[in-house]
DNA sequence: CGCGCGATTGAGTAATTTCAAATCTAGTGG
DNA sequence: CCACTAGATTTGAAATTACTCAATCGCGCG
């Protein structure tokens, strides 16, 4: 089954048609590595639904230090999400880690299938709920373990990353420097 | 006008009778100073609008440290959202900074109302996009500023709270010790 | 007036960073 | 198949930042 189709009845089912009528809203897109999908100070008119590959979100501070607000993989979505749902430039740079398949979602196409399709709202405020959450049990990481713990615990809940990403990006995203993730393991 | 209809129509516009029949799902509860609304352990059927008042949400590590994952006041929602969503035991507390009026709206009126009210769905979402949006801003923060920098930027997005809240609440929200955020200033 | 809580200050310690250098690894061309 | 290079990772040592523990201060409230 279509790997969209499968994240989407994870919590709503859908008919053959319906699934075609959302996939239709869709454009696909191939990225290589190393290539952007967003840049600082784009505008930013997608979200991306990863079919294949991975990708970073991350911030760029005075130092031209990286850190990481997001990894994706397959069956993710990534974007600068402030960017897109304010239509405001980005502050954000998406780019690839390995070569990667997209599908691409307009804003507009967004809010119009939402708007014409309740349970499509229904599924998009479920994936965001979830999505808030994962965020909040982020932030209680970064406030009460240390850096170790924090690796263990990432370590612990997607073991497969650590074979597709450089130790310098699982760094970033633990907010650590990569010579203290060296030491810690 | 009603409080919870202001911040409601600053995403959907509601009719009188839309607006009753929404209010109509809600209970509402005051609480005093110290008192919780939910305690680790407990099951979490409720999430809060906040009327009046000044609560938090926090976690207790094994030294009983407060991590604070949560500051509500007027006009804000607070829960253990992932309880609440996910129907498990509450891994958070929340309790009172000061006594408080709050709406209480349980999980079944929730989906009730978002099921039956396709724009009130909407609204979910809405919000649920914009908490997401201010959750990664946060740890952005945590990921790539300095102690004084969260302090500075806290108080300049929130410069009412320092006057509501203590010092030793400030601190663990942004995830320094009193004592350094004391010497901080 | 005195109690108790919150905030501050001091001193020593622990964790992490920075900068620099060394080492390892995968991919490339000869 | 081997040597070479660029990028990634590790290691060392010094400096910095924040933490802990302890003591003190300040203020509002009974």
């Amino acid at each position: 089954m279509h790997l969209l189709r499968k994240h989407i009845e994870r919590i709503i089912p859908l008919t053959d048609s319906e699934f075609d009528y959302i996939l239709s809203h869709f454009t696909s897109k191939k990225y290589r590595k190393h290539q952007f999908l967003i840049q600082e100070g784009d505008l930013v008119p997608h979200e991306f639904f990863v079919l294949k590959g991975c990708l970073k979100s991350y911030m760029l501070n005075d130092e031209g230090k990286e850190h990481i607000l997001q990894l994706a993989i397959e069956d993710w979505w990534i974007s600068d999400f402030e960017a897109y749902n304010k239509h405001t430039p980005a502050s954000l740079n998406v780019d690839c880690i390995e070569d990667s398949e997209v599908l691409v979602l307009t804003y507009e196409n967004r809010e119009k299938m939402c708007a014409g399709m309740h349970k499509l709202e229904h599924f998009f405020r479920k994936i965001s709920n979830s999505g808030y959450v994962a965020l909040q049990q982020r932030i209680l990481c970064l406030l009460s373990s240390t850096a170790k713990e924090r690796y263990d615990k990432l370590l612990l809940q997607y073991p497969h990353l650590f074979q597709r990403v450089p130790k310098s990006v699982i760094a970033s995203y633990l907010g650590v420097s990569r010579e203290t993730l060296s030491r810690l393991v």
